[in-house]
DNA sequence: CTGTTAGCGCTTTCAC
DNA sequence: GTGAAAGCGCTAACAG
């Protein structure tokens, strides 16, 4: 038994597929269809177990209520839990959401936001990959709903919605110092994102404003693509070296696990060998053994605002100048691990 | 400017639809289409920014290239690495993945279904929720391609692609007898799925090939929606009650980690207080300290094995008759918890 | 070698 | 109150 449609409806009920199309879309009513007609429609379509067939309605609507989400890496926790809020936001909302994952790949990326147009989703939200921005620039030109989560071009005006990365780590440093840690080394990665960079800001503005003296010595930046062994060489010289570190601030959540089994593997003893904070949550930071301090991003915020935002400018496309920049607040959760 | 449709690209050329969209497909060669004609056609696409409008393409040509994943929990790694395995093979495939997350909500796992197959996706890879099963066999009728993963119906002739957990938790219980641990505590969770049950047997079995006496008050299922406070109350009767335990085995990731947290605070060191196992694997086990040694899930293997099925299936839909069944062996993972 | 034409399943304007 | 018909953008059988 193939498939029920509009049509094999109508023909039963000898009646055309546009009082069928009525009834079905809930417009009965409004198109004054009479109450019997509407339930031998109801009664039919039941029978026959009938299902819209999106892709025709999207097709002829131009409406496919479906949003698409690009991330780097679905793996990582805090993308998937911007996802799960987002998503059931979107539910609420009458929208589904199409994830995909770049894994880190700017390559991919492009790809993956050629095939979410192609397939005419309404809009897309995306947390770039990268620093080039040509797609990014041809969706603004192209006047293509879109918002920015997590990373964002400064220079580019776009719906985006981040966090305050400089005043987290600001907090996140002034509390190692006020718990009188002198020497605090920054853990970073190399050619990294904007979001490090102003990571990295709110790193020297803390000691600036503590009036400690920043050293170039106490910052590193690990090879993305060899973590443990650089992380594990450069943790050396900040225990051994002329300017040995007393404290580490994580720039991001898969350096500071990373750098938690780094540590582990040495035998340093956190928080006694070296106190520890790091930009991100994460469950093990909770679990371990001790507690690991940490900023935590607003996940469900992200989520729910980027949508909301974008949803806006998809209903209301005319006054589409006005570009949404939402900068939400990181929450500080100290643990013992200083 | 509106987006360039193959219409637009024929009226420019002044050349029949046909044409252009052999050429665009690649089948310009096998129809004989003359270079030069080509030519035309792919530098105004390429003028144009010609992109393939996929919605119209899949409902003329019935089908998608996508397929839909529905998943109980998308914040969980687990899935989270089987979803990655299965879209790096589908992409190599030329398909896409819709992922979608039920959040263990029957209801939702139902629309999710319908949804994914109004949207014409091609199949279906499904982690079930739930016990009830009509919406499987209702799929299952309407001779719709899906492979299950994770969870499975014994009773049920489908596809599915599982580990052996059965095995998986007899190894870990057999390692544990064999390290001399002679008192341990299944910790489980209440009304829970098949797959529990299987790791339970495991458990039983591994106990009756050591001639160690079942006793039921080592077996706790946990309250799922109280786990914390519940786990507590056991845990302090398997620690201070008549029928001491001195290990314990997880049947399941959440239950380990809330299991870890619940030690934490109870103040118990691993090993010294208690050994323990886990089944399933999560980056908190190697980096704890000490780690906890695991039955790890070959995910990888999983999505891309689901994958292949379905595709086949998708692909050869004569002989539909013979399912696969796929059962995995998983990784056991020694580390320091007993 | 290329064009005509009939759909795919649905929405929606306009007419009766 | 209901129906006819055009059209969304693309595919593919058939014709020439």
């Amino acid at each position: 038994m193939k498939k029920a449609s509009l049509k094999d409806i109508a023909r039963i009920l000898k009646m055309s597929k546009t009082t069928v199309s009525f009834v079905l879309n809930g417009k009965g009513d409004e198109m004054k269809i009479s109450k019997a007609t509407q339930e031998k429609v109801l009664e039919v379509a039941k029978r026959l177990n009938y299902r819209p067939n999106q892709l025709a309605r999207s097709l002829s609507s131009g409406k496919t209520n479906t949003i698409g989400l690009v991330i780097p890496n679905i793996g990582d926790i805090f993308y998937a839990e911007i996802a799960k809020a987002m998503e059931s936001e979107a539910h609420r909302q009458g929208y589904n959401i199409m994830y995909c994952s770049s894994e880190e790949n700017p390559e991919r990326e492009k790809e993956l936001i050629h095939m979410l147009k192609s397939r005419q989703v309404d809009g897309l939200i995306i947390a770039p990959t990268k620093l080039d921005n040509t797609e990014i620039l041809q969706l603004k030109k192209e006047q293509y709903p879109f918002v920015l989560i997590d990373r964002h071009f400064p220079k580019i005006n776009t719906n985006y919605v981040i966090t305050d990365n400089k005043g987290g780590m600001y907090q996140a440093v002034d509390f190692l110092i006020n718990k009188n840690y002198k020497k605090i080394a920054f853990i970073g990665v190399q050619n990294y994102l904007e979001v490090i960079k102003q990571r990295f800001s709110g790193y020297k503005e803390a000691l600036k404003d503590a009036k400690i003296r920043f050293s170039n010595a106490l910052v590193k930046e690990i090879d993305y693509f060899n973590l443990e062994a650089d992380m594990e060489a450069k943790f050396t010289e900040l225990f051994d070296g002329p300017n040995q570190a007393d404290a580490f601030v994580f720039a991001t959540n898969f350096v500071a696990t990373t750098a938690l089994s780094v540590l582990k593997k040495m035998g340093k003893k956190i928080p006694n060998d070296v106190a520890v904070a790091s930009f991100d949550e994460r469950e093990l930071f909770a679990l371990s053994d001790p507690g690991i301090t940490a900023v935590a991003q607003p996940t469900q915020q992200i989520g729910e605002e980027a949508l909301n935002i974008l949803l806006e400018e998809i209903n209301n496309p005319d006054q589409s100048s006005e570009k949404k920049k939402v900068i939400l607040k990181p929450e500080f959760i100290v643990r013992n691990s200083q």
